[in-house]
DNA sequence: CGCATTTGACCGGCGC
DNA sequence: GCGCCGGTCAAATGCG
């Protein structure tokens, strides 16, 4: 993972260019050089909160429009690209969502919206239990999603926790995403990662749930208390 | 030897 | 109602 130089140079003029392409759920299109934690580009205003739940170090450094966002959030899917895509010129934002994802962006929007999400009743079931039900419970309390897309050569990108891959599977649209859990135990964040069919140095992120602890390499960003950034998400 | 990854099977949801 | 598809599980395998 560490073995790739710096190869992949950040090329913003190629990075507009990929706006062009329709993507999948919620993007943020964010470069990410190898070696490096992920550098604010693009947008100056704001800086997405909610991103510091699951990837500190990324949201610590990732600035963009917020209120662009909380926008978009709210707007049916076409309406949201074009949007964005045109009126935007924040280059490396794009953002929209997808019918699978529509629960999840409602939570998103009122994350964005200064409102709190609804208690707790998202208790988890552990991994022991029997399957059936955790299958059948898991799906009702799907925690909210967000994705974006980076260049890089790495397929998976430091963000400040340690993964553990349970899964890989041959999809449309796109090559084999890999899934990834959270080592934390009582964590159940997940995140799934997957490389832009249309042109493979684009990797898709896409997170989903809150870390209920801190980064495991908290070194830099550690300012952000781990409470805070629990009741973010 | 212990932990992480791989991989095929399985399951539920959703569209037709 | 059925079949497809995305997502997850867990046994097998790999690796340090």
């Amino acid at each position: 993972m560490m073995s790739t130089t710096s190869q992949t140079n950040v090329n913003h003029s190629l990075f507009e260019e990929q706006d062009q392409i329709p993507t999948q759920m919620g993007l943020f299109n964010i470069p990410f050089p190898p070696n490096q934690t992920y550098p604010p580009l693009g947008c100056q205003t704001g800086t997405l909160k909610s991103i510091s739940a699951i990837a500190p170090s990324l949201s610590s450094a990732t600035s963009f429009s917020e209120t662009l966002l909380s926008t978009a959030v709210q707007r049916p899917r076409e309406d949201l690209t074009s949007n964005l895509l045109a009126g935007g010129g924040g280059q490396l934002l794009s953002l929209n969502r997808s019918r699978v994802n529509s629960w999840a962006w409602e939570e998103v929007s009122d994350c964005l919206m200064g409102k709190r999400i609804g208690g707790d009743d998202n208790h988890h079931l552990g991994v022991s239990a029997m399957k059936m039900k955790k299958m059948k419970a898991r799906r009702k309390v799907r925690e909210p999603r967000f994705c974006f897309k980076t260049m890089s050569d790495v397929d998976v990108l430091d963000d400040g926790y340690k993964w553990r891959k349970y899964g890989q599977k041959v999809v449309k649209n796109t090559q084999h995403p890999s899934y990834y859990r959270c080592t934390q135990d009582n964590c159940r964040v997940k995140k799934r990662v997957e490389r832009l069919a249309e042109d493979p140095r684009m990797v898709i992120t896409t997170y989903e749930g809150r870390h209920v602890h801190s980064p495991s390499n908290e070194l830099e960003d550690s300012q952000t208390p781990s409470e805070l950034s629990n009741f973010l998400w």
